[in-house]
DNA sequence: GTGAAAGCGCTAACAA
DNA sequence: TTGTTAGCGCTTTCAC
């Protein structure tokens, strides 16, 4: 027969039994309650190490009259995206320094799993979230607010729902990227980019368009391309543009993945010193290859910084009406938009 | 005055009192039990609906018999670098199969952050734990294991703790690889590789020895270089063996971060098409660099299946002895390594 | 097939 | 400063 202490984990009652003082000092010393006797706070504490108590926070938050969890969750597109995980990197960093935990879950771009997770994440009873919302609509979280959960929208804003959103400066900066083509001398440029569902693709794709415009260059469907999802398609598009009699003398790509088969294709032609290039959205390997390529990057950092001071504030009880913050992009001059 | 439906969320009790029944009743329905009148059923579906009512899974676990949450906790290097990101990304969705949620925190090779998160992830009294460890003593988690804990270590082994690990074959690969660069015809090749304190860069080193003592050829300390924090170093490092006058014909890197500072130095003193190289571990753009990199990678996914599937088992009951499974790798060759 | 009562481990309220 | 009691929202037990 074990003795009780080798049964499973020890509860409060038992550093209390052992201390020879009462639960509710236990549960004072445990959270640094500071009008305790320090000798008996010594004694607490030396029942807890010999017991390896660890409190069940999952207790403690159902009776906490706040009822905060001091946890929030985050829905992104795919965990292992490089935007998405630096995000998520950022993210967990803040909020440890606010005392909050992070959960996070892939959504793919499918609006069911976006419900699903965030079902799954109310029900463990989050304090917050944050999302990189899909194309869904957004209008059946208004109940979840009521209820008592606070959201923050980053990357993209939600749909028929207004909270606090913090976005790049897409449509700006995809402007200033193609003037920084046009500067060079470039009159024909090709567009391509993410499906214009996408909130970003969009805004980018405006920006492409006021630049042209106000270069006074007619827009050309045939070297414009929308999609990404359809590798051979892309292939395609590049292929027919490349070889064409009338070839674009620079190319805009709007989003990291279009940048990859940009720069594919370009290889593939023996074209990357002479078309020039300017991407949207980081890539980790920019500056190795020749030549290095031009990027407007999302500046994550800064968008999660910003997102999280919002979502704490609104956790901590703020009821000001939400708020839209645009954040500046960079923009890293290698040598690809520079043909 | 607010109707008490306004306020906050609603309780198992409301959605009883709502349906005519009993909070038994509703339990029973919001689990699935299948013993349950379906006129009752319908009227308490109906019910949660209409409040919008979200069991408190938190709440639930408290009283549930066998103690589980459902919940498993994910220890990684850094969640935004790409081999935990994706393994991350792999046991997401294999957790999710088995009904599981998935909580990851970054260490950053920092053995008091793995102690602080791990605890963090038992006082949320997670169901089993995976981990890429530091370099700590993991002797402390055998309290935790009495308690119920179940343990993975995944891409390193624990030190002083014997639980069921899944590791690549390190050694084995990183001897194949530098085999490669010898039947190519290199005799001089140099080695380029984390701290040898890590599990995996020693492995890969031995490797590298056992390959070169095979070809009878001698190890030559000019031309091995351990460490990847001081990137000042790396570069003397390579410039060194790069601009003088014993020049190697081969390197063989042992880590990503290390084969990007090779590719870097070999771009910088443009030899990428002189001098060999063959990479341990996945970089995203191995095939967009000229020539593209030829690259030993982990089978990441595979790797997390069975680690996956270890703790599942685990966490149903299974006890027999610790397992160690060593995942093959794969090799892609992409021209770097064939000079 | 259904429900009343007890209790999971903790914090809140209040009394001592 | 400390302890007692109630109760958070749910599952379990067990009687009906």
């Amino acid at each position: 027969m074990k003795s009780d202490s080798n049964r499973a984990r020890p509860t409060i009652r038992e550093v209390a039994a052992l201390s020879g003082t009462s639960i509710k000092t236990v549960s004072r010393v445990m959270n640094g309650v500071t009008t305790v006797d320090p000798t008996l706070a010594k004694a607490v504490n030396q029942a807890a190490r010999k017991l390896n108590y660890r409190p069940n926070l999952t207790a403690g938050n159902l009776r906490r009259v706040d009822g905060r969890t001091n946890t929030i969750g985050l829905l992104l597109k795919d965990i292992s995206n490089p935007f998405s995980s630096s995000l998520h990197r950022a993210l967990e960093d803040l909020a440890r320094a606010e005392g909050f935990d992070v959960i996070a879950g892939s959504m793919d771009e499918m609006p069911e799993r976006e419900s699903e997770l965030i079902s799954t994440f109310i029900s463990r009873r989050v304090d917050g979230l944050i999302i990189v919302p899909t194309t869904s609509d957004h209008k059946y979280l208004e109940k979840e607010r009521k209820a008592g959960i606070q959201f923050v929208f980053i990357d993209r804003p939600a749909n028929n729902f207004t909270a606090d959103t913090v976005v790049a400066t897409n449509c700006k900066s995809a402007q200033k990227a193609t003037e920084h083509l046009i500067n060079n001398g470039h009159t024909r440029i090709a567009y391509m980019g993410d499906s214009q569902d996408i909130y970003t693709a969009a805004e980018r794709f405006a920006g492409y368009k006021a630049a042209l415009a106000k270069a006074k260059i007619k827009l050309d469907q045939s070297i414009i391309h929308h999609g990404v999802h359809d590798k051979q398609e892309m292939d395609e598009f590049t292929t027919s543009i490349l070889t064409g009699t009338n070839r674009p003398t620079a190319i805009f790509s709007s989003q990291n993945y279009v940048t990859i088969e940009a720069i594919r294709a370009l290889t593939k032609h023996k074209l990357s010193k002479k078309i020039a290039l300017v991407g949207f959205d980081d890539l980790p390997f920019a500056d190795l290859v020749e030549p290095g390529i031009t990027l407007v990057t999302q500046d994550i950092q800064k968008m999660a910084e910003v997102a999280a001071h919002l979502l704490f504030e609104r956790i901590k009880g703020k009821t000001s009406k939400a708020e839209v913050h645009e954040i500046d992009t960079i923009f890293t001059q290698r040598g690809s938009g520079e043909l």
